[in-house]
DNA sequence: GTGGTCTAGACCACT
DNA sequence: GTGGTCTAGACCACA
């Protein structure tokens, strides 16, 4: 259900965080819907409980969980998760844009790139090279 | 010249890194300028010459200056650094499309918002409060 | 008659306690009323026994409630009740005066705020989101 | 500067978040002091680094402190968390407002005690009785 | 059984 | 030296 890539410089907890959120996003997860046990899904993905608790104490933060003492945690309404998403979407492509203003490139060039990108079905995975080096961190290619 | 943005997330030496290269793609630092010396430009800035000392040699890796022992550090043909720039910028790109994707944002939205944000004069400046948070880190994050 | 609301950080046993105080100030409940069995309830509210059996256990403590072996739990005389919960309440009030001076905020800005509250009929019901976050935990939380 | 108290319920962390809270709104922590680091702080109240870098990180994310790597923790701006801090404690008089109005008690008695206690030096310190016990848990006694 | 907190000790990146 | 992350193992409250 989810994978860790300890390839990515990204922690731990940060990838199971994300991994969820997606989760719950594309609808694999549903409203009320219980979440692995925080015991559970350390033993399942070999590592540390605490990791995880971390992790579910975020999701809870953020909204996307909610949870019950002795019982366990639970999906809360994704309603509010999916707007969210989409600011910190349009977030980042705001960050790329004022990144690309800086370097004379302007938004045509962007939106060129975007429908070129969808007409074929180009996907960027292998596209990592010297990354994590310098300029960027985190994020490599995702795995589900 | 340079100024650093503790509350950056980003550590010292990136944010020196970013700032040299968008310094020679906006033309201000031309071929073979010479670079402040590293114990100067540590003394200007305040912080241990190590810093500086590492942010040049990531400068050199970069291929965006090169060092002549005894003389200093220069700058390098920008060429080469406008078409590296370009990559990471659309690579970036990428991985926003790719982010928007799994959440069902198709590439119609992410050019029309480029768009609208392009026509009006919006800039993101003040947007960095809740940044830094949760899912993603490091990031351009503009300093005055 | 009672309603549990899961996403309540409280625990279970808490709010069934509370929820039974609130009937019996309210004159719902009055003295001498048998309580609903320690498994009948349980079934009703799909929760475990134990935990009504603690919520029980709880109640006469505080002596809201007394137990006959084999005829079951009874209301106790609630003027008791009555009194402390009101030094329950004021006991509350002071901690919010203390924590306001503090704050630097007087006595005259809080009696101000309790005032435009109660003229206006303002309900505070929708401001649940962000609490139990930081500084707070439990609380009161109404629930529907 | 920092006392812990042991007999209090709430977690370590999250006394040390609030101690530090209440000395940046009382101005003894200002802009961009220094916090103690984190391994100091640790030894000098014996308790786990890891439980101050849980109270720090939770500092962080309220905004009140900023982490430059390497470096240190520093503070913020104190004027976001002193508004923060006033919508906490008029949030948390809202509840008891609605407590107290469940209660049958008007705000009239609410702001009546206010007014008894502030012209009266009264304080609340040695109040704690049997508390922890059910209905409430927490915010003992606070000590600075 | 569940989650929540704390300790002890380790490793890493950054300054 | 700094903070950030992770592991291992323990204890507690709640169901």
């Amino acid at each position: 259900m989810i994978l860790i890539d300890y390839k990515d410089s990204r922690p731990i907890y940060e990838q199971v965080v994300d991994k969820f959120r997606l989760l719950i996003l594309n609808g694999v997860l549903n409203k009320d819907d219980k979440m692995p046990s925080v015991r559970a899904l350390a033993m399942e993905l070999s590592i540390n409980p605490n990791t995880i608790q971390r992790a579910y104490n975020e999701l809870e933060r953020q909204g996307c969980i909610y949870t019950v003492k002795g019982r366990g945690n639970f999906i809360s309404d994704p309603e509010s998760l999916k707007e969210e998403y989409r600011r910190e979407i349009f977030g980042k492509l705001d960050d790329v844009c004022d990144l690309a203003d800086k370097a004379g490139i302007g938004p045509e060039e962007l939106t060129a790139h975007i429908e070129v990108r969808s007409s074929a079905g180009t996907e960027s995975e292998n596209r990592q090279g010297d990354k994590d080096n310098g300029t960027d961190k985190g994020k490599e290619g995702e795995q589900s």
